[in-house]
DNA sequence: GTCTATAAACTGATAGAC
DNA sequence: GTCTATCAGTTTATAGAC
């Protein structure tokens, strides 16, 4: 009975070990190539796994993109959904553009450090989600986390006043993109610095320049 | 004689017609699906022409997606360099912040309007020409262009001070972002807009609204 | 659960007739 | 310059042995 048990951890263990090294890969080149220019024998062969193996864990290269997406978002919205919770109890009042922004880029950085991945490497998926023709995911992805997503956005846009609701729209877009696009492509641009300026700015030094920026996006002052 | 150029002038017509047909389609089905997602076999049925004829005209694919770009970004660097030429002569103060980014803004809509394209498609290639795996076309976008690219930034990082050289670097990246998610997603976002809120936005409204916040993410004080 | 072998469908590119 | 037909390469997906 304990070597039955033994060895369905094992199993387990053997079964993890090969979607792990999957979803690693196809994440590192998806991110890094784009979704039709990473062919399933690219992931395989870095993932040192076979061919057949994707078909056989996840079903097709659609299946995989999705999970490869749910290994983020899914403990993403969960820890941005507690957040919100907590905020939420902790003041009647409504919280600042500054605390809810703060609040998004912990969720951001404590869940990619538990999936052992980069953030960027999840922004530049993001990015390409919305870029290239895959309306599958795009689907899958609102399907799944448009909730958490919509319940963010709309703090957000409480939280700023005296703005028309299509000025706050427009604006809590302008924010995105500066986050998305930055974040996404943190790594070309950090490179950009290291070799003109002989300077150089780790992620952390970079979203703490972004966030004060992405709060005067949305809450500066209207001009005429 | 006459006869011959009046043949001559027909032939050519019809040639660019080909031509022009193709780079249209194809303009239109990169932006909206990206580059390996859209084959010749489907710019060519949109564009009525045989399959062949985008290898006879261009070459190859690659020569294809060159070809779309220089399309507009030959005449658009061509207009913001003579724009920035005639603010240096104009005054012999540096051009404002604000200046500058009306500068090219103009030049973007003037250059889409001659050639009868969307600014949007436009900002979606640049998008994609990033986002996707084409270093052929990254190299030829920075041989090309990056020139007039390069004085634009180090214009608009001039006319930024009491900011550290590495501040400015960062913030022109963020002003880089909001303006390229923004306009690039202008479709999409607009729809949103129109259903969530029954209120519309011309992209010349959105424009007023952007650069605005534009200057607000370059120029706003730093925070401690 | 892993592997080989292969099916079925696409792709970009080109040769040759008109 | 346009067209048909076709080549050669690649892709995802799966059947079947182990």
């Amino acid at each position: 009975m304990v070597q039955t048990i033994k060895k369905a951890v094992a199993k387990k263990a053997i079964q993890n070990e090969t979607v792990e090294k999957i979803l690693h890969s196809a994440t590192l080149l998806f991110s890094e190539r784009g979704f039709t220019e990473t062919s399933l024998r690219t992931i395989t062969s870095l993932a040192e796994v076979n061919l057949a193996s994707v078909n056989y864990h996840f079903g097709s290269k659609k299946a995989l993109i999705q999970a490869v997406f749910a290994r983020f978002l899914l403990p993403f919205s969960e820890k941005l959904d507690q957040r919100l919770d907590v905020l939420a109890l902790e003041s009647k009042e409504a919280p600042s553009v500054e605390l809810l922004l703060k609040t998004v880029f912990q969720a951001l950085l404590e869940v990619t450090e538990e999936i052992d991945e980069d953030p960027q490497r999840f922004m530049r998926l993001l990015s390409l989600a919305y870029a290239q023709a895959q309306e599958h995911l795009r689907h899958f992805i609102v399907e799944s986390y448009g909730s958490t997503y919509t319940r963010f956005m709309d703090l957000l846009r409480e939280a700023l006043p005296n703005q028309t609701p299509v000025e706050s729209f427009w604006r809590s877009y302008f924010m995105l993109g500066t986050a998305v696009f930055t974040l996404s492509s943190y790594d070309p641009i950090r490179s950009i610095l290291n070799a003109d300026y002989d300077e150089d700015s780790s992620l952390g030094d970079v979203i703490s320049l972004l966030i004060p920026s992405m709060v005067r996006v949305l809450e500066g002052e209207t001009q005429g």
